[in-house]
DNA sequence: CCTTTGTGATCTACGCTGTATAGATCTACA
DNA sequence: TGTAGATCTATACAGCGTAGATCACAAAGG
């Protein structure tokens, strides 16, 4: 084994619990399984990771880290903004089962503020007033963590064929579905679905902004 | 015991697991708890439950049935997707644990679609082409059940009281922050936020209507 | 009245989980 | 060579979800 410092070591065991979590999904990512996969036993671990919930933590670092690129890419507000948005949706799709871990567990690292201070900059320079900064950087990236997470779990895309059955089932009970049940036949493009509410939101920020 | 009907027992047994997460935590809702509420052994819950993961199912759905009567109110268009986007959020608060499922177990049954029902009807009414509904739906959605669920986690305001002091810890890694030193030294007020996204959102939902 | 049938709850057990505690093993320096 | 420190291991415990077998008891048939 390579002797390594305590941090790198830890990043090993990380990335290797998001290997497995990647692989295998969110519940067989136990101790013992990526003790395994480290190569060790699983009380091994407890020294770099703390614990289970730590170790959850870690891997939403670890998450984070990949969208700093992103975050510190040159350009106008808006192309900066949308770069950032789009990674976070690459990232879930990269990471579906740890992704909602975003959501959950909040994140208070360095990299974690990094990012927030990317999206602060951008709205800060599209002329946002300070006041509504950080109300629209929740509102944005509310936006981007839930339509992923949305995406990912399938909450709008419910894998039930019987779909369209039950909303007829439900009848009267359900009319704007009926009314509706032309557009709900087709498939929805979820890329350009994305993107449009985008901006929407990018919208939302100009009405906000005061030229400067 | 009172002789009753399977279902009525399966209710039963379901508002005793919502309650028992309400006061100890999705981490203390086990199946031997569950039953032992109910006054019974763990194994006699299955035939009504059929397992764990239905039972959160079971649980997501006794959360959406609480929206029905805000999503069946009548009202202006507006009025009503107000109503809808109040009690959504409210319920994150009546049920804190439990409400994270909403977004990660996708529900097909009829009080879903009943609720999705409602929010295609107030935007069809507010002048939303037929196209436009379904994205929109899930724009408001997502911003309701996203925005109740960062503020339940934590997401929003982290609890560290060092938030300040790491962002100056960033440094000039976090300039933005610096800039926003002032607005951020004030705690937010989460339903005047909450209300202000939603104006938002309706005025995205403006755009896209069509005079009629 | 006794027996049979069926149904719901129970009992026991298995493999899994996170992790406390104690012990073993190896490295590096005096 | 002896010892200190760091690192990993071994064992154990309480709790989990749930499969399988068993039990208790109410209603129905002879």
């Amino acid at each position: 084994m390579a002797e390594l410092g305590v941090e790198a070591r830890r990043r090993e065991i990380l990335t290797a619990a998001l290997a497995l979590a990647d692989e295998r999904g969110l519940d067989a990512l136990s101790m013992r399984a990526v003790a395994a996969r480290v190569g060790v036993t699983p009380m091994a671990l407890y020294p770099y990771v703390g614990n289970k919930d730590a170790l959850l933590d870690g891997l939403v670092d670890l998450l984070l880290a990949e969208l700093l690129p992103a975050a510190a890419a040159p350009g106008a507000w808006d192309v900066r903004l949308r770069a950032i948005a789009h990674a976070g949706r690459a990232l879930a799709h990269r990471h579906p089962a740890v992704y909602p871990l975003l959501l959950s567990r909040p994140a208070i690292t360095p990299d974690a503020v990094r990012l927030v201070d990317a999206l602060y900059g951008a709205l800060l320079t599209a002329g946002v007033p300070p006041a509504q900064v950080p109300r629209l950087e929740r509102l944005v990236s509310t936006y981007v963590l839930g339509y992923a997470v949305g995406e990912i779990t399938g909450r709008f895309a419910p894998a039930d064929p019987r779909r369209h059955a039950r909303a007829e089932a439900a009848g009267s009970a359900a009319p704007s579905h009926q009314e509706l049940s032309g557009v709900l036949a087709q498939p929805p493009d979820w890329d350009a679905e994305f993107a449009a509410g985008l901006d929407d939101l990018l919208h939302v920020i100009l009405n906000h902004a005061q030229p400067s």
